[in-house]
DNA sequence: GTTTTGAATTCTGTCGACAGTCCTCAGTCT
DNA sequence: AGACTGAGGACTGTCGACAGAATTCAAAAC
């Protein structure tokens, strides 16, 4: 344990680990656009700025190479992933199959979702500011996951907006920001009530795809539910 | 580089790293059950058995960990994830969501099936033996997987294979033993040809969803499509 | 001017070591 | 007998070191 720990009153709760802490630090300073996609990450120089050694930076660009945001070959160095607009079709599917499974299990379950709301606010709140925007936008719909009471769906659909994110660095694409975001998401979350209500979520399921095939700029990548 | 590596040849192909042998040795050991869930696994154990030192056997641990076979929390040894019936809903709900998708994404393109022929013959040929039973009904649904050309949904399609494995192995629940293997998954090859020659995928969903959900037990947990 | 070559440097993969924490288990107290 | 306590050992988290591979860069050849 050599690092800053800046909690000097009773730290019961061990501030995790020093990988844990690596990971979320490099994941941030890629998902902030600090480091661009394709950048190569040695292990020795980011071990260096943080401090650390090298053990834990290994594991924690391991964890990052698992979820898509690195990529290695062997005795090779780790690069950031490069995920064109050519990836787009693909994380859109997966996201439409995990949002519309969790908009079913939330409507088999008749679960409350007021919790939505919120973000609806929040959504009008920022209304013309593209970047709190996305933000608002992204916890909305990480929201319903949420709701969904699936925790290893939580996890993956978390790796896939970070990958989204990643998409979204490369610059040559961008979606979503359009000054509709208000609109649309109270469509959803009106489908998404009544579908609550009346035990269907047929409707919701239907505009909840349509919402993110076009929102992600591909709406014919799959027939319509 | 100290352990064996019994190809003397040339083996130009650096046979991986440590950690990805660690890692696919320690994940057989689990899922041919000769470590049972709940476990501990203590990685100096694992590296002297291994003939190598902890380092590359911690970073397969914590790949492990990340994809849901093992736990730890901090300071404390990694045990086996222990995964009860209780976890089947919400793993058969996963496993709709990607082979639903897999299906509509090999419809709306149009891609050719017949590879999933033999499959269905070498159910035909092992009918009976419940071994090899499961494991051609495994690859079966694999490879419809494979077929939809996602390498994302691989992936993650592979986890979420080995957590139902895990789950098996608990033995407290046991599913997919039934006579019917054979039939059941003709009928659902048929679906997915027809499917692809009309261009509609909604029966063959239909379909698909319905086998999984009583495969694993649990057929009413979602709403029929 | 461009390409090739080769040595120096840098980086990765792995190892052994050390400090701190957790677990074990025998001994003690109620 | 059962619960508490406190050494003693065992395991984890992290570090620095070393060998081998990869990258770099400058000099030489074309």
């Amino acid at each position: 344990m050599a690092a800053a720990d800046p909690a000097p009153g009773l730290s019961l709760i061990q501030t995790s680990s020093l990988v844990d802490e690596a990971y979320r630090q490099i994941r941030g300073l890629i998902l902030e656009g600090q480091l661009k996609p394709g950048t190569r990450l040695k292990d020795s120089v980011l071990a260096d700025e943080m401090g650390i050694s090298r053990s834990p930076v290994r594991e924690a660009l391991r964890l990052l190479e698992h979820s898509g945001l690195v990529e290695k070959s062997v005795n090779r160095s780790y690069r950031i992933s490069v995920l064109d607009p050519g990836d787009v079709p693909e994380l859109a599917r997966l996201r439409c199959a995990d949002e519309v499974m969790a908009v079913r299990t939330i409507v088999q379950r008749g679960t409350p979702v007021e919790s939505l709301a919120k973000w609806i606010e929040e959504l009008r709140r920022v209304d013309g500011d593209p970047e709190a925007g996305a933000a608002a936008d992204a916890a909305f719909h990480s929201e319903v996951v949420r709701l969904a009471g699936m925790p290893r769906l939580d996890l993956r659909y978390s790796g896939l907006t970070d990958q989204m994110r990643l998409v979204l660095l490369t610059g040559d694409v961008s979606w979503g920001s359009g000054g509709v975001l208000v609109d649309s998401h109270t469509v959803l979350y009106e489908a998404l009530v009544d579908a609550v209500r009346t035990g269907d979520p047929r409707e919701a399921m239907r505009l909840w795809e349509f919402h993110i095939l076009t929102g992600m700029g591909v709406p014919d990548i799959l027939e319509p539910l």
